[in-house]
DNA sequence: TCAGTCGATGACAACGTTGTCTGCGCGTTG
DNA sequence: CAACGCGCAGACAACGTTGTCATCGACTGA
């Protein structure tokens, strides 16, 4: 187990200059094809492999990789995006390092530092906290950065946004025009951006309809699936349960989901985000859908775009959301034994 | 937009040499307390930010950063392993780069090759193709290479796998338990080690009980979820179709359960892979169940220890499966109208 | 008082690669 | 036949950083 070879040793070995090793493994011309077979001999040989640090030092460059900076993961909208970029950046011919914020901020910035010190050529991050304006110089510096799903202040960087409030404004109308107005909603915590986004969505089209928001269904502040299901165990042991409930995304949806099961009492329920087998369940879940890799792709194409010369003032992409109406949304209130 | 600073503008900016600097970066001692204060503010004003590059390649190590080749982000299984691999990497100091491989052995050696020029400390990597000689070289001058899922040939390195055998057999018994005889499998390739695997523990089981196998109920071959349900459609337009299936993966899983929705006649199922919402759809799915996180922890803490001197022989760990009934393999075939 | 020690700092080389420049031998051309 | 061009090859510097060694002044102790 020793060190791996040098463009040296293979130099040794075909004894040839260190530059001709350089130039028959970039496939400059200039080398006499016997010379050259005698260096990618030595090649293989010697089982080398370029040492792309060292040649993107020289060539001031930096490496073909860009850092995606997301919650989790494992979440399907998140994986969604992800493989979006992942799909472009090779075409691109670049890789894709993952962070997992975990939704801190702390932990968002520390990801951040790391890939700028590893010289990323681009950063796609779906913001945790607020201020980005760490990343100002950055971007002077010339490293292009998107951001995904939540705007970032203190910074004009290209975002990637979709129609929160025009998409709770669906789901909610949806739910108003099938009778409901105690309507709940459950969902992470409103200091979130989209979260914050999609209620606003709600009470406009709760006020639009001139219908009273009752304060006690606002069950805001979970953070995973089994905080929206105690969420929604307290909502449906109420005196006056909600007839209905808005979710504000994919997780909050499966929590209220698992909290129903079973249940003689039950909801009308409209859910921001799809999810896989929503259509398969008891009742077929009416969901506003949006597309995850639509959005890791107009993000990425961003950053490509930036990378190739694109000078234009920073954008602000919105994608369109869809309600899809599968039953859930329709079905009356029988709240209460 | 000019390029990033340098130690030498810092340098040049505090009035200090080129290596003082370098002190203060790495925090090392035998500097002033006011020199270093100089140096400090010269940094934050420039923005300067080290460059991990360079900084790697005067020190002879690689930069601190795992390779994680697999399928697609987007099947939970393989979010799963990239979520553990993620969080242990996070506690080694390690970011992860993950390249989907979609299953084509080119694309993952093409992969592989990119992320050794690119200096990774370690290569994580669910195979695709069958044999990987061509990495022999590249473990033996020192990266540590850990297979998840499949075991590769033509190489000596640790290996994570499940208990494919094992968790078939289980399945498969618990179909026949519940008076099933004419079994069907629904899955992808049998080339792919772990269906391959699995179909050989449901055959196993078959033997085991006396009861032949209708190879006329095996159908092997689809990539995806709408193949599957191809597949099964088959299967029920047969003129005996089968009274249970065995699914090789939660793909085929779901792919067995659309095909199934609306229709009158069904089968029992049961399915390899646990999957979200398993529980709550209309028959509760039974399935052979393990843990992606596990089989991702694993392999990286291999990773890990074996670049920490972890010199043993190379380990194959076999991880557990469970089989979870909650149903559907328990409900009486009524095939054909 | 003088060697010896110590703390602070800088000069220099090197990591593995590539861009530039130079040199050599040979054939072509005026 | 001198001059030139061309194909091929190597010497050398440089990318941004860090490890090693040298320097210098001040302080210590006998």
């Amino acid at each position: 187990m020793r060190a791996r070879p040098t463009m040296v040793d293979v130099a040794e070995m075909a004894g040839v200059s260190l530059k001709t090793v350089s130039r028959v493994v970039n496939d400059e011309r200039g080398v006499r094809a016997q010379t050259a077979a005698r260096v990618r001999e030595a090649v293989t040989v010697l089982g080398y492999r370029a040492n792309d640090t060292a040649r993107n030092l020289r060539r001031r460059q930096r490496p073909a990789t860009v850092g995606l900076v997301i919650e989790d993961v494992r979440n399907p909208f998140y994986s969604g995006i992800a493989r979006a970029v992942e799909e472009l950046a090779r075409v691109h011919g670049h890789m894709v390092v993952i962070a997992n914020s975990e939704e801190d901020p702390a932990a968002e910035q520390k990801a951040v530092s790391t890939l700028l010190e590893r010289q990323v050529t681009g950063l796609l991050i779906v913001p945790a906290g607020p201020d980005h304006g760490y990343l100002l110089d950055e971007i002077r510096h010339g490293t292009p950065v998107v951001f995904m799903d939540r705007p970032a202040q203190g910074v004009g960087a290209d975002e990637v946004l979709i129609d929160n409030v025009g998409g709770a404004r669906h789901a909610t109308e949806h739910l108003l025009a099938h009778g409901h107005r105690r309507i709940g909603v459950v969902g992470d915590p409103p200091t979130v951006y989209t979260v914050g986004e999609r209620v606003r969505g709600f009470r406009e089209a709760m006020a639009a309809a001139g219908v009273a928001v009752d304060e006690s269904l606002v069950r805001l502040g979970g953070r995973d699936v089994v905080q929206a299901e105690t969420a929604t165990q307290e909502l449906l042991s109420m005196a006056h349960p909600p007839s209905a409930v808005f979710t504000t995304n994919n997780r909050a949806s499966i929590g209220v989901l698992r909290a129903l099961r079973g249940r003689e009492s039950t909801f009308a329920l409209v859910g921001f985000d799809d999810f896989e087998l929503a259509d398969m369940l008891p009742v077929p879940v009416t969901v506003v859908k949006h597309d995850p890799a639509q959005m890791g792709r107009a993000g990425a194409e961003l950053v490509f775009g930036r990378l190739s010369g694109d000078e234009r003032p920073p954008q602000r992409i919105v994608l369109p959301t869809r309600l899809v109406p599968r039953g859930s949304g329709e079905i009356a209130g029988k709240p209460g034994p």
